[in-house]
DNA sequence: TACCAGGTCCTCG
DNA sequence: CGAGGACATGGT
């Protein structure tokens, strides 16, 4: 079984695709975020890329994009606003991302944590060291592993491999075999430089192949930027 | 019609 | 620990 090498993986992801402008966030005036390629120099964009993670839990970005349009629409991509917000009208606002009961209790939990403990600041939470920052993250009922990772990677700038379902998904078809979220994240991160700008557009190719070409149903192995490293699509081709 | 989508928490063995 | 269920909308 020949050893595979991720860095030629992005390699070929970058190739393919370029890009990705991850993470998606709304530009001033407008209500609907999009990839922009733009690095969260405001609050405000910080805000949205926490709120975004905790609603694309488990649901497509589609319906994510509708909830935030909302939120714009309705002035509450804020702090204060969020804070002051009932929250079953924080619920209906965010209903179609899904878990709307849910993810209302989880928004209010983590503003709560920054208002009480940071002064309603990410500057002063994302200045503390990436290990006490996702520990941190991760006390908070409604943030996980894949939650605090991608705050910290995308929104907190700091250099750690989200692991999500696509990443599993793909990792064990190419070869890597069923592994967990710590596994993964390890095997990541010791096959590649310590690269917050790699991490995350790494993490946003394996979404874009996830999506249309290694799909759950009906791969499409045929055009698969990896079929040639990949033993799934070599089994599956031949 | 089922199944899927950029998870997390809780409970039970 | 690890499996299994709950949470819910919108697309195919």
């Amino acid at each position: 079984m020949d050893k595979i090498d991720l860095y030629e993986v992005y390699r070929l992801l970058f190739k393919k695709f370029g890009s990705q402008g991850w993470w998606p966030t709304t530009a001033p005036g407008e209500a609907k975020p999009k990839h922009r390629g733009k690095r969260p120099d405001t609050e405000k964009e910080k805000l949205e890329i926490v709120i975004g993670a905790i609603l694309t839990q488990n649901t497509s970005w589609k319906n994510v994009e509708r909830a935030i349009e909302n939120l714009n629409r309705n002035k509450l991509m804020d702090i204060d606003a969020l804070n002051l917000v009932d929250i079953k009208h924080l619920a209906q606002v965010i209903k179609p991302a899904g878990y709307y009961n849910q993810k209302a209790e989880r928004i209010k939990n983590f503003i709560r944590f920054l208002l009480e403990e940071f002064d309603g600041s990410f500057s002063k939470l994302f200045s503390m060291n990436l290990t006490d920052l996702r520990n941190k993250l991760l006390s908070l009922k409604g943030i996980g592993k894949e939650t605090a990772d991608s705050i910290i990677l995308y929104a907190a700038l700091k250099p750690i491999f989200v692991v999500d379902a696509y990443t599993k998904r793909i990792a064990e078809r190419i070869g890597l075999g069923k592994k967990d979220y710590d596994e993964l994240q390890k095997i990541f991160m010791e096959s590649l430089p310590e690269d917050q700008k790699l991490f995350a557009e790494y993490h946003a190719l394996l979404v874009r192949l996830g999506k249309e070409y290694c799909k759950k149903n009906n791969p499409r192995c045929e055009d698969c930027p990896l079929k040639n490293l990949c033993s799934y699509a070599k089994a599956n081709l031949s």
